[in-house]
DNA sequence: CCGAGCGCTGTTAACGTTAACATGGTGAGG
DNA sequence: CCTCACCATGTTAACGTTAACAGCGCTCGG
């Protein structure tokens, strides 16, 4: 048909409002959900907006709003299970809050390159920032290096500075070492997550704690690294001690480095040593002997976290700005500890 | 000091030309690279900027050149060592190409799900899209749901309908089962992944090509699912099985189903039954027996994806538009794997 | 019957940046 | 010495949206 020429650009809101009859401001006020528009006007609108297919420009948006739909999330070590866990659960949170999310991996966890990994968020506008399993120094350096009035929530951070959502690691370390003990053991090694990462601190802490409050000698800390070749070094180091009858790590790779070693010194699990992680990766109920573990919830975790976000975000959480959540986490009884030898 | 107000608002360019005593359009020259600006004025303005701690406003920058800063990426599965690690590549890649990653993961692999994310994405502007391991219908959807002049890479992805960048699977799957077939084993059986998943079904094709070019007959496969638990339930039926003296498993997931269900049944690897996997992850090295397993470069395809998808924005790259890059992977020989039985 | 107030809509001016065009100066070639 | 070209810079006008204010007509109370 001759004039019908077909339009290329995507509708912007002056030609929904020439559609409709109406003002640009009129079109607006439909999308915002502002209260005085009259009925049938709004049907018109919202009938012109079907027909043009449109979408809000999010950028012009943003501009003017000088505030973005978008929430940063800077995380580290993204491949492992708990990490990668807890942004699933950002992901989903955000879209049902209405918001998009846009992610930035520092290269390393040393104060410079958070504060570029910060700028870099800075730069794109976000209306809030979600850090996940943050080191010790970083979230102190990432509130400094945030803009005026960009809110963060942490996961799994120093607790007195920023608002956080935790797992209560405490409490998980607490239900490995109390299984152990239930089952007769004198006492629980532990295999630790790096020095300088908090939910690893607390998890040393808890152990130690209630190995405490039950009266026991706590051993000292075998050093890991989350990696399984970290949990094979010191499943090495135990096996030359004598008197080791129950271990807990601080994750699941490195119970499986454990469960490795003392197989090929031919110590058998559970009968001469149990073993116990921290995780429950969907693999680990498939290691040589299925292992027992404490499973958190890190998709909630990340649900949580957004939610106190976009709450701080719309001005709601302004009393309490640095508040602190706690997810609980579960044992899971599987047959890699079992009653200490004779 | 009275009147030294704190600057509370992030600086803008203005404050910056101010600063340098040029004007505005002069500071844009510099920050995009415009020949024709003297060097000590770049200079000045440079330190201008430092001083400031400027950086540009990507929204304003975005709607003045109606293009956003931003890649978006659907994803499906970010838990897995795969998706995960591609994801690693993209953020990297995305980064030294000055642009930032927004994440969106449809609830679901059917079609509204697919339709409904590339919806959520086209909402965000962005300058272009990258899909991780999409099932086979995903990247036809995703092609027709997805705003003119937005371009698309697929990862592992339907070959003829849209540029995209693959593992070399077929490639791998004949390392692997050539690798046994050099150490003297009559067939290979495998394990595979879902059947709607394009790099589950490569993987099938390479392994049976490998056999049938050696003269070897294929046996049935056996369909998994990618998790332990299915390669466990597909060790428990080969058990059952005579004669089967190796196993390709798809992924190393289903490589340690596989090892924990021959354990179970007595079965000793790799003296009775060789075991190979796919993907290497980080824990394949400590799986008892240590596990043989093919590697991708899952970053590096992450990186090649976006290197693509950047020069299809800049419109460099519009001659091809349905172009293939192939990644190789590398055999990683462990202890799961030996000459068969006498 | 008049004025105040309110409900609905429109007009104008930002938000921060860059594209397009304008301007003034400098050097080279005739 | 004049002109043309080009280099360095400035000025103006967008990009698409919303906030702030303005205005119109109606209702309701005195």
């Amino acid at each position: 048909m001759s004039g019908a020429r077909q339009r290329t650009r995507p509708a912007v809101i002056g030609d929904v409002a020439q559609l409709a009859g109406v003002s640009n401001q009129t079109v607006s006020r439909v999308l915002n959900d502002h209260p005085n528009v009259r009925s049938d006007t709004r049907d018109r609108v919202l009938d012109a907006i079907r027909q043009l297919n449109y979408r809000p420009n999010l950028m012009a948006r943003g501009l003017v709003r000088q505030r973005s739909h978008l929430i940063g999330v800077v995380s580290f070590d993204t491949v492992l299970f708990g990490p990668a866990s807890t942004l699933v659960g950002i992901g989903r949170a955000s879209r049902d809050h209405g918001y998009g999310v846009t992610i930035v991996t520092p290269e390393s966890s040393d104060r410079s390159s958070i504060a570029d990994a910060m700028a870099t968020i800075a730069g794109q506008a976000v209306a809030g920032v979600v850090m996940v399993f943050p080191s010790r120094a970083a979230s102190a350096t990432a509130l400094v290096s945030l803009p005026e009035g960009v809110p963060l929530v942490a996961v799994e951070a120093d607790e007195d500075i920023v608002t956080s959502v935790h797992i209560d690691q405490a409490a998980g370390a607490r239900m490995a070492v109390e299984h152990l003990l239930y089952l007769g053991h004198e006492t629980v090694w532990h295999v630790s997550g790096p020095r300088d990462r908090l939910d690893a601190q607390a998890r040393v802490d808890g152990w130690r704690a209630t190995l405490e409050a039950a009266g026991r000698v706590a051993p000292p800390v075998i050093a890991g690294d989350w990696s399984a070749e970290s949990g094979y070094q010191a499943g090495l180091e135990l096996a030359e001690r004598p008197g080791v009858s129950a271990v807990f790590a601080a994750n699941d790779h490195m119970a499986l480095g454990l469960l490795r070693a003392f197989h090929e010194r031919g110590i058998r699990v559970p009968e001469e040593v149990s073993v116990i992680g921290f995780d429950d990766i969907p693999e680990a109920g498939y290691f040589i002997p299925p292992l027992t573990t404490v499973r958190p919830d890190h998709e909630e975790v990340g649900r949580r976290a957004v939610a106190s976000l976009v709450s701080l975000v719309d001005g709601q959480g302004a009393a309490d700005p640095a508040a602190h959540e706690w997810v609980m986490p579960t044992l899971i009884r599987r047959t890699s500890t079992a009653t200490p030898p004779r």
